[in-house]
DNA sequence: CCCACAATAGACTGATTAGTCGGTTTGTAA
DNA sequence: TTACAAACCGACTAATCAGTCTATTGTGGG
């Protein structure tokens, strides 16, 4: 592992327990076994650091999410079969990215709405996440979802998503099963789809 | 107004605008028009003062949750009507009240997950919101709701309360809505209520 | 009228910390 | 080899700030 990295890795988790203010930079260059010089000439300031941090994790979800396909929970056919099996594969992927590094996921939800997070950081996760967008798109345009504002319906999903894996962390074992994650899968899918 | 009220304000205010570690009592104090050693002298620490003022808002929002009711956007009857109302309600007073305190709003929300917020804070909380909590066990125990866990339920509801808000907090002109509305609660229910 | 105590004031300090600086080491291209 | 830059080091500093301290001002009850 590189410097960078170490450095990056020991302010995970410097953050997450103490928050960005509370831990100072010699502590987490001293938890990466590395000098304050160092620390600097990677990372212009500590600002700089949490982003760059918060940008690669948030990244690595994005991948995640993308490359895998999941287990499908409801096989039955219909037009909107195909559509409902790739989001499905994306709530899959996210809630076992989130098990599996679940320290990962504790900065991302502690630090999504912090100030500390710049703009521009934010536009650059933004253009990573178009594709996963386009597939809640097509959904409203084929009316299968409910007509509101794009905006709106990803915020929905997304804070249902980051509820259900909040619990799914500290209740690691309900996460094994099938009938709950059937149902939470559900409750997901039906703040979503129109009732028939 | 005390000066008391004056410091809680003025930290309301600040604490959004530069979050709590880039606000200094010093500046606090200022703001409030109240010398350093009086800001001391009603709260100990600043952390108290934090928890003080989280205190108040969450039972200001919760103390109007409980106690206005609402207009009804979907008047069909059943078993289920007046818990469906009930619930509406407390939706509706929560939008309602986020919109017309949106500073208060984005405090809680900025604030709600950060670590300064004691968990002696939290209990209190936790204690007040025991009405509302009912509603929504009655909903699982009647059959209405989906069959998961109460926690996983109610943080369920409350992100999507929570986004929703965020949503009408930029959009204001679509609070006006009446169908927008109707179509915002449908997701919100549906989420909550098994498909029949 | 007086006493005790709460509220107010603001100058001050001890501790902390982001970032600098001058220097050494390591890698690498010519 | 040599030469040059990038990576690395850690002592140091200038600035900031939470909370203290001592003094002053209301104020309610006896």
């Amino acid at each position: 592992m590189s410097k960078r990295e170490q450095i990056l890795a020991a302010a995970l988790n410097l953050f997450i327990e103490n928050g960005f203010e509370k831990t100072p930079t010699s502590a987490i260059s001293k938890a990466a076994g590395v000098a304050t010089g160092t620390l600097f000439h990677h990372f212009k300031t500590k600002e700089e650091l949490i982003n760059a941090l918060y940008l690669e994790v948030k990244l690595a979800l994005l991948e995640n999410l993308a490359t895998k396909t999941a287990p499908s929970l409801d096989l039955k056919g219909g037009t909107e079969a195909n559509l409902k099996i790739q989001i499905q594969a994306l709530w899959f992927n996210m809630i076992d990215w989130v098990l599996q590094n679940p320290q990962e996921f504790r900065f991302l939800a502690q630090f999504g709405e912090s100030a500390y997070i710049a703009n521009s950081t934010r536009e650059k996760i933004e253009e990573a996440f178009a594709g996963s967008k386009a597939l809640f798109c097509q959904g409203v345009e084929e009316g299968l979802f409910y007509d509101l504002p794009l905006d709106l319906l990803l915020n929905l999903t997304t804070s249902h998503i980051f509820a259900s894996c909040n619990y799914f962390l500290l209740q690691t074992e309900q996460w094994q099963d099938r009938d709950i994650q059937r149902k939470v899968f559900a409750s997901f899918w039906s703040l979503l789809a129109k009732v028939k």
